[in-house]
DNA sequence: GCTTGACCTTCCCGTGACAGGAAGGATTAG
DNA sequence: CTAATCCTTCCTGTCACGGGAAGGTCAAGC
């Protein structure tokens, strides 16, 4: 298989396919002409790779779940800590958009949105009644 | 002022204002010194950008907001719907991400968590019976 | 045989919003 | 005078790719 096709059949365009290549994740075959050769393991596990990173699992994350998957002898408790760790980052995530939202909610309430320059959003993020509560850190 | 003293003052990173500056946010000043030199509207603008990103708006909606901020003609009704885009924008990305979380529940609710190799969740993954629903992207 | 078009390859730059750190100059306290 | 703390610029790295250039390959049709 080229890599046009593993790309199709797996839903992950040939660029990222490529840089899964690069950084370990798979290592397809190569032919005479310096082509790709992908086996069907190497579909499957970018299948895999693709459906992971759906849920929302990091690149690392994606290999330790593809380390766990190949290993016949894993616990299944590892692979459990792993997804439940990633529900917890999520969950973390959740919880300050929420905090983000509510705040603007708030401030956006009191806006009246019309042609007067008078707005207690900007208000607000310039005096800091309400903005940035709630522990949330600039971002990153 | 220093930047060391706005930094505190901010709440912002010294690296952070050079790089608002760099991008154009704030023009501080030069002493004789080379050294940056911050008058108080410098200050106020950090502050409101550090709320303003505490929020969750990229910098280029700070851009704006900030423009707006200094705009005395503004229409507050302009603010309002930058502020609602990011509200849409921010619901989008809870949205996503319980979708997200839905999903792996699913899959870790069957998993013994155990010694045993057997897990659905590596299952799942593979087989895409429960993963990637609900036109989630592969990210981005 | 030749061309056309669709593939494939590598390589390099750009993204967003900074963080880390090196190398060197300025200022301040003791 | 020295030591500590500040300040400066510049370069590299992050994360997970996307865009595009320059060039090789392959299959189909004339």
């Amino acid at each position: 298989m080229n890599i046009k096709e593993v790309a199709d059949r797996a839903g992950l365009p040939a660029k990222t396919i490529r840089y899964y290549e690069e950084i370990g994740l798979i290592r397809p075959l190569r032919g005479a002409n310096g082509y790709r050769a992908f086996r069907e393991s190497d579909l499957h596990k970018l299948a895999f790779l693709a459906r992971a990173r759906g849920l929302g699992f990091t690149i690392e994350e994606c290999r330790r779940l593809l380390a766990l998957y190949e290993d016949r002898g894993r616990a299944s408790a590892d692979v459990k800590a792993l997804a439940e760790a990633h529900l917890d980052d999520m969950e973390r995530k959740i919880a300050e958009l929420r905090a983000m939202q509510a705040t603007l909610r708030d401030l956006v309430a009191g806006c009246a949105g019309d042609q007067r320059p008078d707005c207690p959003i900007l208000a607000g993020l310039a005096e800091g009644t309400a903005a940035g509560r709630g522990g949330t850190k600039p971002c990153h």
